[in-house]
DNA sequence: GGATATAATTCGGTGCACGAACTAAATATG
DNA sequence: CATATTTAGTTCGTGCACCGAATTATATCC
């Protein structure tokens, strides 16, 4: 039950009842290969006859490829039908403050290249180094055809434009990545926040069965940032800018934050906060006064590893921060009430030890009797990269916009 | 773009496309009656045979009522086209603790009457007072037909038995209102949370030029509830507990919840709580120790009222809820980003004085630079009642369930 | 009274799903 | 070994819905 929006609304033809039904069949069988016309007439209630005209066509568009013949106790042997992982290429960029990650895909969504750089602190200088890259790259994989660029960063992105409205760990604003890589790659670029990304690479995995409609991202490193799929779709808000609720205050009067403001949850649960915590018991330690650049700042994979070892003023940082991070969770818990709340960071890799903490100051953070599945998720899975590859090739995927 | 959700789909067939632009036209009546067909084929697209072949159908199962013959300068006279609000009749009930309200309205939304009657404490009694007063109500209106009855509850309802899984201010825990009354009235029940009730029907009231698709309301009354229309469509959330931001902590440590947590945004944002820091500050005054039955409870109405006379200590109670509403407020602008965010509840009665101290905890606290427009309500103009009858018409006229 | 303009209908063409009949290819059975 | 049975997949006629051109209906203007 949407409304219908009257200013950007599309009428039905009957070429909408193929798309629909072609956008089906095309999820049928990402999900169920190798599978039979048969069986798709038994998954989707359209005729045999329906079902073998559209296999004809997602055939001849390449979407599909014929492959072995099943084997069964009884009658004629089924043809199998499979996705065409070798239909295009999809190009998937990852940018965070401490490098770019550059990748080439199938449609199959497997990685078969992957490289790094560093990021320019100049945006500029990041697009062009990452053009030149990017057209290197897609040399050394020749393809017939590539099918676009997704983009993640750590920032908001204005739907509409697709300019980069902001990235404060980068230090950019309104930069316009999308306009000048299209010219210089030409195809098309998706740009989405890394949060969201995370969310759509969730949801698109396959690992859920399909019940999870409201599902949650949070990504933790420098800044926290939450990305909302509800419904079953990305939820931008006004200006590309729902989901900073790294932002909204936790403590009033607490630390104060990147955004100028103070005791934002960002500013009392991201790594960054971590890091502090534990450089002031440092220096509280070593009895010094404390100005700012008498701090040691460490970074916080060496927060992790003393934390493993068992250190003590790390452990007593990060239980901080994980105290933080719970009472954020439980806000989005209590709030968004999702199927599925999915934590992304490096602190993740401490699950062990800092997970208990988190679920416990959430739980005890959290109205709802509803129970919300936690899963947490390291970078070595790489979700934001899966999720720029589900930003191009969702399109084909998902529902048309009708009506 | 949504993801097909594969364990809950439906395929298109011809008859589809049908639908799907027979509510793009009902949409363009309702908006721009009186319409001609001619205008409907500029507004929509479709082909002038299309149009009329709609229209012929729309007719005939009296959706629409053709009317006047327009005026034009010159060429033939169109016959205009409207809605046809005598096709149906609709039945709304509003549940609040300090009554029940039910009313009658027409297809075209407009009440045609409405009444009155106290809400017992016992579900059951409610249930039978609710159905043998409704009896009443429809046999004094007689109508063809009724579409259905729409009722806003004060709590949370799971989207898929719709039963009221708790409303703590009615001490209701998991009742059944629906199946009841469905059987006693032989009509279909929607029953909608009163935050959502409210987001539905400023979403569907035709005061925004259909450019707003994500919309938060927020009711203030002896709790804090809100609801969330985002992408154009209610976001429900795990067993409807989406929109619980009223029991996201504010101040931890804080004072008691009815939840049973503390510091929730409720206990220091609500009525209850602007009551609760009055008889604070008189019991300061009088110097009593302030057990709590020694508190002078005033009706928040009566703290209105003293604040409109410039009593201190009224004005003392309501600048310390505003603040707190408004760093709520600033919360849900911070994470949702809405268009829209509309601002329900008795408080708004003295928004004038009350306003400027809630807007201005709301934009200290707001992160965002996207501006999201303010709307306040009073409950004269009935946003709950009013989302009652959109929740049982909005069936027709919203984007069908497609893929 | 004819030209022009606007509204609305009629009718043939096309795309698509439905569904029954049919072909294809395997195993089971007597 | 021939025939029945089972399962997979195709062919083709039918109906629905939109498109688009032609036509009808009804105004005003010159």
């Amino acid at each position: 039950m949407r409304k219908i929006d009257l200013n950007n609304f599309q009428v039905a033809t009957s070429e909408t009842v193929r798309d629909i039904n072609s956008r089906i069949m095309l999820n049928l069988v990402r999900k169920h290969q190798p599978v039979s016309r048969a069986d798709l007439t038994r998954y989707s209630g359209l005729q045999r006859s329906t079902v073998s005209a559209i296999a004809e066509r997602l055939l001849a568009d390449r979407w599909l490829r014929e492959g072995a013949t099943g084997d069964l106790p009884r009658g004629r042997k089924p043809t199998y039908l499979h996705l065409n992982a070798e239909r295009c290429g999809v190009i998937g960029v990852d940018v965070q403050p401490a490098a770019t990650r550059l990748a080439v895909a199938s449609m199959g969504s497997e990685f078969l290249s992957q490289e790094m750089m560093t990021t320019p602190r100049d945006p500029a200088e990041f697009i062009t180094g990452l053009a030149r890259r990017l057209t290197h790259l897609i040399r050394a994989h020749p393809r017939s055809w590539y099918e676009g660029i997704g983009i993640s960063v750590p920032g908001r992105v204005e739907p509409s434009s697709g300019r980069l409205m902001f990235a404060r760990t980068l230090g950019w604003n309104d930069v316009d990545l999308k306009t000048p890589l299209e010219c210089a790659l030409r195809l098309p670029v998706t740009l989405e926040n890394a949060a969201n990304a995370c969310a759509l690479a969730e949801l698109w995995s396959g690992r859920h069965a399909g019940e999870v409609s409201n599902l949650v991202a949070v990504t933790i490193s420098d800044d926290i940032s939450v990305g909302m799929v509800m419904n079953g779709q990305l939820v931008r808000g006004l200006q590309g800018m729902a989901g900073e609720f790294g932002h909204v205050v936790q403590l009033l009067d607490g630390p104060e934050c990147r955004c100028g403001d103070r005791g934002c949850w960002e500013a009392l649960g991201s790594n960054a906060a971590g890091v502090r915590y534990y450089a002031e018991a440092v220096s509280a330690h070593k009895g010094a006064i404390g100005s700012k650049s008498d701090m040691a700042t460490v970074p916080f994979d060496d927060l992790l590893r003393l934390l493993d070892k068992g250190d003590p003023k790390a452990t007593h940082a990060l239980t901080r921060m994980a105290q933080h991070l719970g009472i954020g969770l439980g806000m989005l818990v209590t709030g968004l009430a999702p199927d599925v709340l999915l934590v992304v960071g490096e602190v993740t890799r401490a699950w062990g030890k800092v997970g208990p903490v988190v679920e416990a100051a959430m739980k005890r953070r959290s109205f709802t009797p509803a129970h919300t599945r936690i899963i947490v998720t390291d970078s070595e899975a790489q979700p934001r990269l899966q999720g720029t590859i589900a930003m191009v090739l969702q399109r084909h995927f998902s529902a048309p916009a009708i009506a």
